[in-house]
DNA sequence: TTAATACATCACCATGTGTTAATATGATGA
DNA sequence: TCATCATATTAACACATGGTGATGTATTAA
């Protein structure tokens, strides 16, 4: 590919794919309203909680969320403020290139279907 | 997974999609200090130009790239210059979650290698 | 101790996805 | 026309990746 050492291009590439998920992105999203345990995080993102489980695995580890172990809870939060900016550009860019998004098949998610309205 | 119809949430799952990837931003990058032929783009990112090609198709179909036909050459370039911000947002949050991402193996990108330095 | 709750981990499977080589298209110049 | 350059397209392959169910591990309460 590119390089044999991870480069920065590479990294921001990583941290990129760990927002690239709609399961991912639909667990930070909630967590921009607060600090959420898993079950919360369940029942907001209609995820199962092993699934859950590990896609917030991914995001620990990736430095995007962290923990709070309470007795037997653990409460989740975004670990920097800024991922709610990248989340606020992202969604700027894609009211303008949003058409494109949509039609862009090449690479595309599995669950998303054609559009009902244009 | 999370809706039927493609929700924001998924589109931006989808825009992330077209970041998350080494080849693809590199050459957003490259884009970045102006428009490229895709023989340039080769040569400034190392892909071949099959895969350039593939690549540069996603990105345009995704709205991310515009092309300029100019004879038998194609000039690439940055659609939308908020790309730019989204880039440099993402390279500011790198510096501080940098060791998350870079221990993050649970979905790694193939092509990093274990950090040579911690 | 036992049961129940909250969460993590694991292996499996189906599918997504990036790369490549080969080939096609299309434009330019001799 | 023919050769060549620039780019696009395609099929095929190997691998990454997300989802699921089963199970493991703590923690709490009775």
């Amino acid at each position: 590919m590119l390089t044999a050492a991870p480069t920065l291009t590479t990294l921001k590439a990583k941290l990129f794919r760990g927002l690239a998920d709609p399961s991912r992105l639909a667990l930070l999203e909630a967590l921009c309203a607060g600090p959420q345990t898993v079950t919360d995080l369940c029942a907001a993102t209609g995820l199962r909680q092993s699934n859950a489980s590990n896609h917030l695995a991914c995001l620990w580890d990736c430095g995007l969320v962290a923990k709070d172990q309470d007795g037997r809870f653990v409460h989740y939060r975004l670990s920097d403020d800024r991922i709610v900016t990248l989340l606020q550009v992202t969604e700027q860019i894609l009211t303008d290139v949003a058409r494109g998004v949509y039609a862009c098949t090449t690479y595309a998610t599995p669950d998303d279907a054609a559009p009902a309205d244009a």
